[in-house]
DNA sequence: ATAGAAAGCTTGTTTAAACAAGTTTGGCAA
DNA sequence: TTGCCAAACTTGTTTAAACAAGCTTTCTAT
């Protein structure tokens, strides 16, 4: 489904590099190799290379050639990381998952509303809480504000579906950037109602707002995880 | 001081979107516009604005121009994200630090500390334990590996100072690439000893490799904060 | 008046070329 | 043999051009 060329070499060297053809430590054919084995420019390769450097998969030394410091990750665990939905997170770990709608209701943007969620003052909202079941045991406490102006007909049955799934595939709208913060909090009454926390007292917390391809908010989310099924990838690159 | 053309236009842009100049959901100049204020081609304001969207600060629409989506942070906050030290933290939230080394001694890596580490099995590493004060308070436990081929003679009083600093400037060493995994973790009894923890049972654990800009792996981080003080910041752009 | 085509914007992809700058190699001269 | 320099690699930056594709406006034909 890559329709760019550089999508399709990016993700052809992604499957190398995870496939260990390119291993740990090794150099990478030079990109005018790569030019001739892929039949393109040298402009278009880099623009592959990069992406797979922005990743942590690759690390280009000037004059010397194009590393993978790429190593295979314990699949153990259920990682968070880019934008992606409970249910593709659940799948790609393949585990099975329900979800149960807490509360739903419209509401309109109080001032202190608009001031946590992002959300302009007056907006018509819904307010929606659901408990997230991996393989039957709740571990996540959703929260989440959706502007009822472009998220419209928001339904129970939808909420414990996918909303995105919803949100993209029915209405049309892609999901385009979400900006989050990622904070541990003590447990709240109603963490200790859903989650089993056992002796945790506190939660991981994942706050953000989410943006469609137009750069509108759509959504304010915070996401309450048990501690202990909790994983944040990240790969941070050091600017100068 | 950027020397690339690129770089001076994108902290130029950036900081005129941090100013409000350029605001919250108000459309940037055309590429073409903007070709003709800095006198460069198309490609390198691409390379500008791509980089903006990179970290969230605008939403490039097809067809329709690019939107400004930043919006100011709080500044209440003691922020991570990207690969700063702690020092560099601190300064930016204007707070002043102090760290005290709790263990620092040589070891070589066994089986179990490779698999852990990430460090092939034998290596001579440090491993350095400190505690770091945020105006007096002890909010973080930081224990690092460093390898001892990369990183050699660390003393006591250069882990109390900035060890990114000598490793960045005396060394000559430059750091590049960084993949981290965030977790919350039991309090150990070594955390509960130096961090004054309050009623919190847990903590906020970020993991990870370090890699200089030659893809070697010269260190193994794990730092335990007090989930109080810890606040993490990411920008996630979905992949189609 | 309205639908629809066309023109003229916008961003997105790809190529080609030239040059800059860092590293390695190989050969030449002392 | 040793030291040094030049040649031949590597990645990094910038420009120019052409075309694709999405969106808005304008004009035209019905």
């Amino acid at each position: 489904m890559p329709k760019a060329k550089y999508e399709s070499i990016y993700h052809d060297l992604k499957h190398k590099i995870e496939q260990e053809e390119y291993a740990y430590q090794d150099l990478m054919p030079s990109e005018n190799r790569l030019t001739e084995v892929y039949g393109c420019s040298r402009n278009t390769i880099r623009r592959a290379l990069s992406e797979l450097a922005s990743i942590g998969y690759l690390q280009p030394m000037h004059g010397k050639g194009v590393r993978v410091i790429y190593t295979p990750v314990p699949q153990s665990e259920f990682l968070i990381g880019g934008i992606e939905s409970f249910k593709e997170s659940a799948a790609r770990n393949h585990l099975t998952t329900h979800t149960k709608v807490i509360r739903l209701e419209e509401l309109s943007a109080t001032r202190v509303i608009a001031k946590k969620t992002g959300f302009p003052e007056g907006s018509l909202l819904y307010e929606l809480h659901r408990i997230r079941y991996l393989d039957g045991q709740p571990l996540i406490l959703d929260i989440n504000f959706f502007l009822q102006e472009l998220v419209p007909n928001l339904t129970v049955t939808i909420a414990e579906k996918s909303i995105y799934d919803y949100i993209e595939n029915e209405l049309g709208m892609p999901i385009a950037t979400s900006r989050r913060h990622m904070t541990v909090e003590h447990a709240t009454r109603e963490d200790e109602t859903y989650l089993a926390l056992g002796d945790y007292n506190c939660l991981a917390v994942i706050t953000g707002r989410v943006f469609n391809a137009d750069g509108i908010q759509f959504e304010y989310t915070q996401s309450r995880h048990r501690p202990d099924f909790f994983c944040f990838q990240d790969t941070a690159i050091r600017t100068k």
